[in-house]
DNA sequence: TCATCAATAGATCAATCGTTCTAGAGCGGG
DNA sequence: CCCGCTCTAGAACGATTGATCTATTGATGA
């Protein structure tokens, strides 16, 4: 309730639109730069050029402020990333819907990633708990359909767990890495090297 | 001077033996696990069981914590992988030096590697730069190594820059992932499998 | 013996932190 | 018209922050 009945508000705003996802939307921002701790609410009101108060009004404390941007983003990726090779046909073809699923979703959720993967230790246990919970949740996706390669003949010797967190790593350091600006085909031609790069390495065997 | 004189503290401590020493060490835990931000001047003193103004004492300010963190640890890593490589014959095994090397050494600045990469904006200006410049620097060794890859024949198609990124993305994913407990034959292991996966992927080619 | 000085602790500073309180403005339904 | 609601600002709270000041200890060297 409450967004339901905005008609009064045509704000042609890029995305906001909404008091309260401006400041989702500005939060993330800050917290991906300067990380949790280093982000006060000062400096997130000061951006959104409204009082504190405001945000309060909005959100419970600090910590649901974090949370809402879990709830908007992350949280939802293991589940798209199931919907990424549902119905795919093959290990191999599996697989390489996996990364990719994994790299275009991921593209929206730039900050997000970086936001999550970075400020590990530094929320209450709660939060501590969801954070880790779905990294898990990731990383057994992975676990399960390297095993399905393993079974083909597919996978280089070795531990199946390790092959996916080294996956994994090439993922999210490719999050890191990418400027956010790019797109079109030069976008495509660097996923495709990360992909690439996941499933022959850096060429010489 | 202030360390050479001293004779008469002979304290057979695991590794500290000297104020300021312990000081670093207690701080490159706490930064590592909770961010610089996250971490205040009382955090580390209490862990180490001293006061304040003792800290003051050996630093200058909470930022020259960190650049002893960073002097005593990365700030050498650019040097030590170019020693990894020298001398070193044939592009293929140039290249695997490099990638062991990297592993070898950072296993003991595991902390220190997770700081670096972590708190990336957090600092004042001089030592982002700093932080940046060491960067660019590891970047520039592997860009020049793949090089000789390539003109060898030994690199698949594709930017040498995203192929040197891959690459680090495995080996700092690696130093997040990894226990340090880890020791002898078992970690032999892990680490020639990351190696094996950045030189071949997870083998589907 | 005494002056020096590194090393320590404790009190204290102004600034900033997350958070709460109070209150006004604007609007809709009765 | 006024009641109640959402949205907003501003002042203020106590706690914590990075940093400083003052003082005491104990050893070293003259």
């Amino acid at each position: 309730m409450a967004r339901v009945v905005s008609l009064k508000k045509a704000k042609s705003a890029a995305v906001p639109a909404d008091g309260r996802e401006e400041l989702v939307e500005i939060a993330v921002d800050l917290f991906a730069a300067r990380g949790f701790a280093g982000t006060s609410i000062r400096d997130i009101a000061d951006v959104a050029g409204r009082s504190v108060s405001n945000i309060y009004h909005y959100f419970e404390n600090k910590e649901a402020l974090w949370f809402a941007i879990f709830e908007r983003s992350i949280k939802a990726l293991p589940g798209q990333l199931r919907e990424a090779i549902e119905g795919v046909e093959g290990p191999r073809e599996r697989f390489i819907a996996l990364v990719r699923g994994h790299l275009d979703v991921t593209e929206h959720y730039r900050r997000e990633a970086k936001m999550f993967f970075i400020d590990e230790e530094r929320l209450s246990p709660a939060g501590n708990r969801i954070n880790k919970r779905v990294q898990r949740d990731i990383l057994s996706i992975y676990v399960a359909e390297i095993e399905g390669l393993r079974r083909a003949g597919l996978l280089a010797p070795g531990d199946t767990q390790i092959a996916a967190l080294n996956t994994l790593g090439a993922i999210n350091w490719y999050l890191r890495w990418s400027r956010a600006g790019m797109s079109g085909p030069k976008r495509a031609e660097v996923v495709d090297q990360v992909l690439q790069f996941i499933l022959r390495g850096v060429g010489c065997a």
